[in-house]
DNA sequence: CCAAAAGTGTTAGAGATACACCCATGG
DNA sequence: CCATGGGTGTATCTCTAACACTTTTGG
């Protein structure tokens, strides 16, 4: 039992995880195994440890509920309407993250009976205002990728230049243009050409290529901006 | 006296405020009165009630403790260390803010000996991690105001153009061409030129203008971008 | 008439966009 | 040999950046 001279909210965080199979963004979700909103779908997420730092909390929270660790992880907004948890004041720390789905299995556990991928315009009804986070954490993720090579989270370590083009049609949805999309993302001078190429298609295979995060963290550093 | 199952964390806002004071860049800081940290200056900001929204925390805490009231607000990011207040663990939602320091007068009150403005590049000493929260609320001011028309919050309800490049070279710290800074920010069609013009000035008295926040509005529904 | 700031256009260069065909591979 | 996607260059246009003088007003 803890004792308070004044009251104290509780705090959450929820992560609003993204991952790209094939032509479908999706999203990471669980299925609540308490309640309130017993049964229904939710981000991951759940109280944060007195003596933990806030993304810590995130990234504890998701391993336990869906397994997956080992992610981009950036905080979102915070989210505190008084009645936004039926139980008690609860405000929630609301983070974005993105993966490769295929290198991140999910496996559910604590508090939840389930966890699965669903495509972002397919989505079950979401507990409390998960909802709001979620196309607030949309909308973040559109407009970063746009001048931030976030991209290259949602791929494996070494993918093709048509899979990095896919990438931003399918998010943006919009078509690009082939040869001026791979201008521009050369141009960046992050992508590094492999001594290798793609494996099993059935066609000429294609060049592949590496994220090259040091030159990105050097390139941050003084200032950075690209725009696809 | 109030008791939990679990330990809940307290739960803080803290206000990043700017204002414009000719060629400064002025932060709004009160004197903390209490300890921890006693004497020392901080961000204003305060506990959150149970029952009350995270921004109107802030505009409360904002105006029982310098007298602000009416400004622009928007969260900033959420700072969690578990040790930054070495009392007990506080979780504090910081907000950006920006205001017209001369239509806004401070005024010290609760939990603080005075309240006052300082320049960003000459500030004293400040409690907790706000410096941590001031850096990160400089960056993204800086980085918004190119491609958000946030500026004018800084401003009177009248200005004349010089008075909106002068706020720009301002904060982000470079010179602009004249010519091309008209250019840019009359395109946007946010500012409407009023039947106006100065008075009292020793010189060629210039064009008066408001920014249309109506117009705005409309803009940023439909997906808006400008650059400076 | 002098000081101070307001106001105004043009040109050159860089970057963005539009666009279509040949190549390599596996089946 | 055919189907599939990989890979490549150029011309046009738009946007940006650089740049200097005349006008108005008050003192």
């Amino acid at each position: 039992m803890y004792s308070y001279k004044y009251p104290h909210p509780a705090v959450t965080v929820d992560c609003a995880v993204f991952g790209l199979d094939d032509g479908d963004l999706k999203v990471l979700l669980i299925q609540r195994d308490l309640e309130p909103f017993a049964g229904s779908w939710a981000l991951p997420g759940g109280f944060v440890k007195l003596e933990e730092d806030l993304e810590a909390s995130a990234r504890r929270e998701l391993e336990e509920e869906t397994g997956v660790t080992d992610l981009y992880l950036e905080q979102l907004a915070t989210f505190g309407a008084p009645d936004r948890d039926p139980r008690e004041r609860v405000i929630t720390v609301a983070y974005l993250s993105i993966v490769n789905l295929f290198d991140h299995p999910v496996t559910a556990a604590t508090d939840a009976r389930k966890a699965a991928w669903f495509p972002v315009d397919a989505l079950p009804r979401l507990a409390f205002d998960h909802e709001d986070i979620l196309d607030l954490a949309l909308a973040r993720l559109r407009s970063k990728l746009r001048w931030q090579p976030l991209g290259f989270e949602f791929l494996p370590e070494k993918f093709t230049l048509t899979q990095v083009q896919r990438l931003y049609e399918t998010i943006l949805g919009e078509a690009l243009d082939k040869r001026n999309f791979r201008k521009k993302i050369l141009s960046t001078g992050l992508l590094v050409p492999l001594e290798e190429v793609e494996t099993d298609v059935a066609h000429r295979a294609a060049q592949l290529y590496r994220f090259d995060r040091k030159e990105y963290a050097r390139l941050q550093k003084k200032g950075y901006g690209f725009e696809i």
